[in-house]
DNA sequence: GACGTTTGGTACTGAGTAGTACCATAAATA
DNA sequence: TATTTATGGTACTACTCAGTACCAAACGTC
């Protein structure tokens, strides 16, 4: 039952070509408010091919957010936990997952997914699932490894990791999702990230003072 | 220069009718997907008086997001931080902001306010400042309170409550508003809010076993 | 009860746009 | 080179919907 068919190559590059055009017209217009015309316009082609390729708009749409997850999971999982020692590699980690949050991109990315996502529900699985969890996941099985190691006090991972990952997002995520044109100054998130992983630590009965970063 | 005018009593019936039904539908099927004649059909009232009111459909919009924040605002300042000691306190506190915040009508207004803040930037202002920190000055002032009290160690009493609120919302209001209909089962919640409770406490040297709750 | 304002209902305009049909053309494949 | 497949472009259809105009009726005010 496989499909031997081959691909055109010219198909493969018109297919990035629009979800590349459609993801930023997407996040600049919303869905509603971008017309498939406009994607042409400037990913060049023609509807015809769009429907060719999508079947419809909401396919495109589709399309668009499966790629976006893809991105950011594969970020997520770039993150290595470094061989620092643990305070200074959480600190590490939680900078990296900032910068990678705190993106315009990110940002404008999780808007348009959470406005339409009533409409998808599959693509809440989706995101959830493979995009959030990635990164919880792992971190997890950092936590996991430091307690069998003996550098962590022994718990549940999982929940270390959810307020791990709490602190160290608190509201940026949402205060920037709702205040247009703010970004958070790199300073601040950084002394932001050593307070948050401090106070982490002190809650799981380690002294930051005592721990060489 | 005073509007000595009276107001018809119709009118503010008319508006409050129209707010209403509009955010339903807002709410259900989107702001592009909501048309004038869907929130006259259910509202009663014709498109007349919609643009009589509030000049045109970006007019209605704007008014439910404020009458949104503005329910949000009233629950947080009703959040009454009881006189019950600390740990007790935090925890009461906790369990109403996350019944709050769960609730589906939250999430589903989070998510039509999201959706559409690029278009309306001044509606990001409002519901930043007098939603989400109100709740946050509240409790910072606790903590300042309990600081001086000498019921929690010295420091900066702003960071402590957006630890705080950080901890307890953790990652509930993402994943509630991207899976669709999922809600948390309620002793999870009380379980979490508990966690967190002694997690902030741990954070801020003291012990939660020592407490009495 | 008379006056003025607000409202309901209906019908209309005009703009915008998803989706389709069709054919010529360009590119890949054999 | 011949054949197949994907593409571009254009023109068209059918529809939705915001916003307007107008008149008669309902309601509040005095």
């Amino acid at each position: 039952m496989q499909d031997t068919k081959k691909i055109d190559p010219r198909t493969v590059k018109r297919r990035e070509a629009i979800i590349a055009t459609a993801r930023e017209l997407f996040c600049e217009h919303g869905l509603a408010g971008t017309t498939l015309e406009m994607i042409t316009a400037e990913a060049g082609g023609s509807r015809r091919t769009i429907y060719e390729l999508f079947g419809n708009k909401d396919g495109v749409f589709e399309a668009v957010i499966r790629d976006c997850t893809g991105r950011i999971t594969s970020v997520m999982s770039d993150l290595e936990m470094s061989d620092l020692p643990l305070r200074a590699a959480l600190i590490h980690y939680g900078e990296t997952l900032m910068t990678l949050l705190t993106m315009p991109d990110t940002i404008r990315y999780m808007r348009l997914f959470l406005a339409e996502v009533p409409r998808f529900p599959k693509l809440g699985k989706v995101f959830y699932e493979s995009g959030l969890m990635t990164g919880r996941r792992y971190i997890a099985s950092y936590f996991e490894r430091q307690m069998t190691e003996g550098n962590f006090p022994k718990g549940n991972p999982w929940q270390a990791a959810v307020f791990f990952s709490s602190l160290i997002k608190a509201d940026y995520d949402i205060r920037q999702m709702s205040y247009i044109d703010w970004e958070p100054q790199e300073k601040d998130l950084r002394s932001h990230v050593i307070a948050a992983v401090d106070m982490f630590l002190r809650g799981h009965g380690l002294d930051p003072e005592k721990m060489t970063s």
